[in-house]
DNA sequence: TTAAAATGGTGATATTTGTCACTAATCAAA
DNA sequence: TTTGATTAGTGACAAATATCACCATTTTAA
């Protein structure tokens, strides 16, 4: 673990003895829940690897997409959601195996006031997450589906560094709130552009990128 | 000025004479910027009375209202913005005549290291600034216009306790993403079904209270 | 007072997206 | 190996929204 916690070597060095001697460490396979909306939050997660997919869901059960969270990074709306004493907002999902170190929500607060690299970090990380909400509400506000869709796979590559998707068209349906057809239409239309290759279960959109 | 930093009772005595000895009152009218996309930010508005529209906008011109400001309450995208020094990424433009304390960035860090309540007060105003962009979020996701559009004058109405619009129909399409004419019509169908009464420039929804 | 500009109303039509119905292909379990 | 479930493809149609064209009314400014 010692090694692990390298990646956060711009902590004062107290903090990282801290988070190293108070966090548990956890891993997570791909598609597992580490956060629900509506639960209650009394640990967050520090991301060490992995990626996890931020995401809302009304009540028809629709969802949609928000942003990941890759390693280096805390989720945001669990800081909020924990200093404010509030249930989440926000579905959080593994998109592939995934590394984590939780750490108690009093922490948080202290940590803010004793160490200026977590208050920078943490504030840091708000102004990231603002701006890929942001990003969000444009690409659903201004975007439409068949340039959101392209969007997505790109948006894939930057965070996982991947350029292929594993699931189905329903699962990609899901995560832009949009239905099946659409989605296999405008897949096939991208095929024949030349700008991706489709199989079952398996997307490959290097062409893309 | 004093009786006015009043209602910020809620943070340490010695903060509010900070704030009162290194802030610069000022006064807005009705539809001026406080803040452009693009913009640097050197100083932060705490507002006092009156109501800022925080939107967005896209290449194209488009607009889209985010979410309102005011009284009691500080931008968290000036916050974010100023502490990791990026230019503004949303407009924030008065609805009514305003007052605000302009305070330099600088004091926003150190206070948060110094004032248990300041930082209190910063973590609510993320939390709640969060719950609006995905409000926001949920409604041009999951929505309909007509939906949204009344959404917009309960929004208003709960922000500013106006149950009255003063503007045009293309000042609405701005805000929703629209154009003229499908809230045109949208709006006449809801004068028609008792809703809301239409006159130039003018909207009553108190109906729809 | 008159002309120009701003605002609002509305039909016709296009585009985008959603829904339904059905079929084909592939996979997995009995 | 057969059967049923999952995944994908596609035509036909419906609904929501956008766009175009044009006119009527009200306001503003010359």
């Amino acid at each position: 673990m010692k090694q692990i916690i390298n990646q956060y070597n711009f902590l004062e060095k107290e903090l990282q003895d801290e988070i190293l001697s108070i966090g548990i460490k956890k891993n997570f396979d791909t598609n597992e829940f580490l956060i629900r909306e509506g639960q209650f939050i009394s640990s967050f997660p520090l991301v060490l690897k992995g990626l996890i997919r931020i995401s809302r869901t009304n009540d028809d059960g629709n969802e949609l997409l928000l942003y990941y969270l890759k390693g280096n990074e805390v989720c945001a709306m669990s800081l909020t959601c924990c200093m404010t004493n509030v249930t989440s907002n926000i579905n959080a999902v593994t998109e592939e195996p995934t590394e984590v170190i939780m750490l108690p929500v009093e922490m948080l607060d202290s940590w803010m006031s004793k160490y200026p690299s977590w208050k920078q970090f943490v504030m840091q990380t708000f102004q990231n997450r603002f701006r890929e909400l942001l990003d969000t509400v444009d690409a659903v506000a201004f975007m439409k589906l068949d340039e959101r869709l392209v969007k997505h796979f790109i948006d894939r590559n930057q965070n996982s560094g991947a350029n292929t998707f594993t699931g189905t068209h329903q699962d990609l349906a899901l995560q832009l709130n949009t239905s099946r057809e659409v989605i296999s239409r405008l897949l096939k239309k991208l095929e024949k552009d030349g700008k991706i290759k489709l199989s079952r279960n398996f997307i490959d959109f290097s062409g893309l990128l």
